[in-house]
DNA sequence: AGCACGCCGACT
DNA sequence: GTCGGCGTGCTC
């Protein structure tokens, strides 16, 4: 009977996987899809999964080679994650031996055993006990827990001497005892202790929260897509933790995706005071050991609920329950570079294939998953806050007609000086750090440009330098003109510049700003934020970072600075983003008793998407959002791919895009592929990027399934061109950043 | 991605 | 005379 032949994806970017023959002294049996293996690769020696048993191969035997080393006993992923996988490969059109590097633990990929691992001892059968002298009593005692031959652990041996490490070490530097590594077992917790923890009460539910925790968990055990659109401070959070409380009623886990930026000790906290040591978090904090323990503890099902962001989609769970995505509209969930997959797309197909329910959770639903869940009917919502809490007054300032003086309106001062005087807090937005966007001469009109990006160099007065946003270049500040010699200027507001023109204007008001500028250390942003909560600071100032997760009960006025940057963005997704950056802002506002008033500073007070979120909300905002992309023809009415391309010129980039396009057209002739449009190639928005070229070709499909198809065929043709070698090219499946 | 091979410039 | 620059090609 001839060997198998097993196909492995191996941690390289090649499409495609490897044939190659069992190890040696190995047991068929042993080589299942889902284990891994150590091969040999051209000279080096890679790791790999195992994806297939075959008994035939096209590779010439000559070249055919074996597998070095069976990693695992058993499969890392189950046969749900690690079709989940398969199919992200294959849908994200990205290297299959590199989705699953992805999917694990950093230190899984270097060939850490998947299961935590403990020493054992045991006495050889060829020990010569006599040699041992009998005053070695210390030897003795040990000899002793092990005269039955069998295996013993730590526990086992501790109670034998006091120095049994000591004697150990002894006996098996003689040969008499030898050592090993075995598996820890772990036993799954099936009882629940849900709520026995929790040391302060648990809210009562109102009406809206208590009906929406019934409709999830009648949707427990089959798979369901939940949107639960709830406005800010309506309580999403405790409906999370009573639905969680219900799955590990059934014995089973919750896994809960957050993005970075949103997981907050207080967020945690709050998971840990319900359920105590059944919570394990994942995220970017974490050594390698650490995420690699709490990823364990999940797969064996000891955790009962993992907290994680993007990447821990890919949890192996034991029993999983019930997935939930909180701001699932938020963009960190698409991975931005390498294998470009959504966490939150991958949620609900990995929630499919388990057949349990996926909840996603927001105030500003993405268009997406508002108009997948007004098809499927499964739209739970909960329209108030809870409590006693009002919801935020919304109020354009028209800068036509008031003006700025430092970005700042007469109206928007006047206001900020009255909640002060009220002794509240004020918290003005402005998603633009460093102190000017731009530093101008007025007499010659020249700004200071960065020297390997198409942009403009921000200015950061503190610190006295020129920063590209984009690259990261720096340079020192000037104030000189440097073609001709003036003076120049910084124009424009970035929040130094607001944070010390409020200084200056409310002298009395203690101040901070919240920006990567000013916070590096995570710890800074939870010392800002503990100084907010006691009332310590006044006016707070900062970008997207205080947009996101934070309470701030206190604060009653809230001002959007500049309303007006994604009002005519080329990005067909801007007004969406504008959007949800106003609605989640606002939503700090008036969260106690006090009702929020929220000032958007803007030249376009007229302009239709401020009037229907203002009038309608984002709901009416959605509304009109989902007829003009269906107009238009973009997602969720269609489905794109974004092909990339940089190169060190534009030309180049270009050329690999046109002769891209010729292969498309080429495929969409010979088969079937109605309803696809090739837009471009065009130079990228911003083409020079740290001294690289970029250029894109878009494909926009009616279907998804063409689109796949297309790809499918494409790609492989992507590869073969001659002018592929001069650039780096990369595909992005359902992208979310056209640039 | 690694990792080699290979063919042209500045150094002990 | 070598060390080493990164273009090109291959990995079952």
């Amino acid at each position: 009977m001839p060997e198998p032949i097993l196909r492995i994806a191996v941690d390289t970017p090649l499409r495609r996987v490897f044939d190659y023959l069992p190890a040696k002294n190995c047991s068929a049996n042993a080589l299942q899809p889902g284990i891994r293996v150590w091969v040999p690769l051209g000279r080096r020696r890679a790791l790999g999964m195992i994806v297939a048993r075959t008994t035939h191969t096209d590779i010439p035997a000559s070249k055919l080679r074996r597998i070095d080393t069976v990693i695992d006993d058993e499969p890392l992923f189950d046969s749900v994650l690690f079709g989940l996988l398969q199919f992200a490969s294959d849908y994200y059109r990205h290297p299959i031996g590199e989705v699953f590097a992805a999917a694990m633990p950093g230190l899984l990929g270097k060939g850490a055993p998947v299961n935590a691992q403990h020493s054992v001892w045991r006495l050889r059968s060829d020990a010569s006990i006599a040699d041992i002298p009998k005053r070695a009593t210390r030897l003795h005692a040990v000899l002793h827990a092990l005269n039955d031959h069998q295996w013993h652990d730590e526990h086992a041996l501790a109670d034998s001497h006091a120095d049994w490490r000591g004697a150990l070490r002894d006996l098996v530097q003689r040969g008499v005892v030898e050592t090993s590594r075995q598996a820890t077992s772990t036993t799954l917790e099936i009882a629940s202790n849900a709520g026995a923890l929790e040391a302060v009460p648990i809210p009562q539910l109102n009406a809206a929260q208590q009906q929406t925790l019934q409709n999830i968990t009648a949707a427990l055990g089959s798979f369901h897509t939940l949107l639960l659109h709830g406005v800010t401070g309506s309580g999403k959070t405790e409906v999370y933790l009573r639905a969680i409380a219900q799955v590990l009623e059934r014995g089973e886990q919750a896994l809960v995706l957050a993005p970075e930026i949103a997981l907050t000790p207080q967020l945690l906290t709050r998971f840990t005071a319900r359920f105590g040591d059944a919570v394990v978090v994942l995220h970017s904090a974490l050594n390698d050991s650490e995420r690699l323990n709490a990823w364990r503890a999940a797969r064996t099902g000891q955790a009962r609920i993992v907290i994680g962001t993007r990447s821990a989609i890919f949890t192996a769970l034991a029993k999983p329950g019930l997935i939930i995505i909180d701001e699932e509209h938020d963009a960190s969930y698409k991975q931005q570079e390498g294998f470009r997959y959504s966490a939150r797309d991958l949620g609900i197909a990995r929630a499919q294939r388990h057949g349990i329910p996926v909840l996603l959770g927001s105030a500003t639903p993405s268009l997406e998953t508002l108009q997948r869940a007004r098809q499927t009917g499964n739209l739970l919502s909960l329209p108030q806050r809870a409590g006693e809490a009002q919801p935020p007054t919304l109020k354009l300032i028209d800068l036509r007609q008031h003006g700025a003086t430092q970005g700042l309106s007469t109206p928007v001062m006047m206001r900020i000086r009255e909640h002060l005087d009220a002794g509240h807090q004020v918290l003005l937005y402005l998603n633009r750090r460093g102190f000017a966007p731009v530093l101008f001469c007025p007499s010659c009109g020249w700004s200071a440009p960065c020297a390997r990006c198409d942009a403009r160099l921000t200015v950061h007065k503190r610190q006295h330098k020129l920063v590209c946003h984009h690259c990261g270049h720096e340079q020192p500040l000037r104030n000189e003109c440097p073609s001709c010699h003036a003076e120049v200027k910084p124009v424009g507001q970035g929040t130094e510049r607001i944070e010390e023109t409020l200084a200056q204007l409310y002298p009395d008001a203690p101040l901070a700003r919240i920006d990567r500028d000013s916070i590096s250390r995570k710890g800074e942003l939870d010392a800002v934020l503990a100084r907010i909560q006691q009332r310590e600071v006044k006016l707070l100032v900062g970008t997207q970072m205080v947009s996101k997760g934070h309470h701030f009960p206190h604060v009653t006025l809230v001002v959007i600075l500049d309303a007006d940057q994604g009002l005519f963005s080329a990005d067909f997704r801007a007004s969406e983003r504008l959007a949800q950056s106003i609605v989640q802002v606002a939503g700090r506002a008036g969260r106690e008793t006090h009702a929020g008033e929220v000032l958007i500073q803007t030249e376009y007070p007229d302009h239709p998407l401020l009037q229907q979120l203002l009038n309608a909300g984002y709901e009416g905002f959605a509304d009109a959002a989902l007829a003009e992309r269906e107009a238009a023809h973009w997602p969720p009415f269609t489905r794109l791919a974004l092909l990339r391309a940089e190169a060190n010129d534009l030309g180049k980039a270009l050329q690999f895009l046109r002769d891209t396009r010729t292969a498309a057209q080429h495929i969409k002739h010979g088969k079937q592929y109605s309803g696809i449009q090739v837009l471009g190639p065009a130079p990228a928005p911003m083409t020079r990027k740290a001294g690289v070229h970029r250029a894109h070709l878009l494909l926009q499909s009616d279907s998804a399934k063409t689109l796949q198809a297309l790809l499918a065929a494409l790609i492989p043709k992507m590869d073969e061109l001659p002018s592929a070698k001069s650039v780096r090219w990369s595909v992005d499946v359902d992208p979310i950043e056209l640039f």
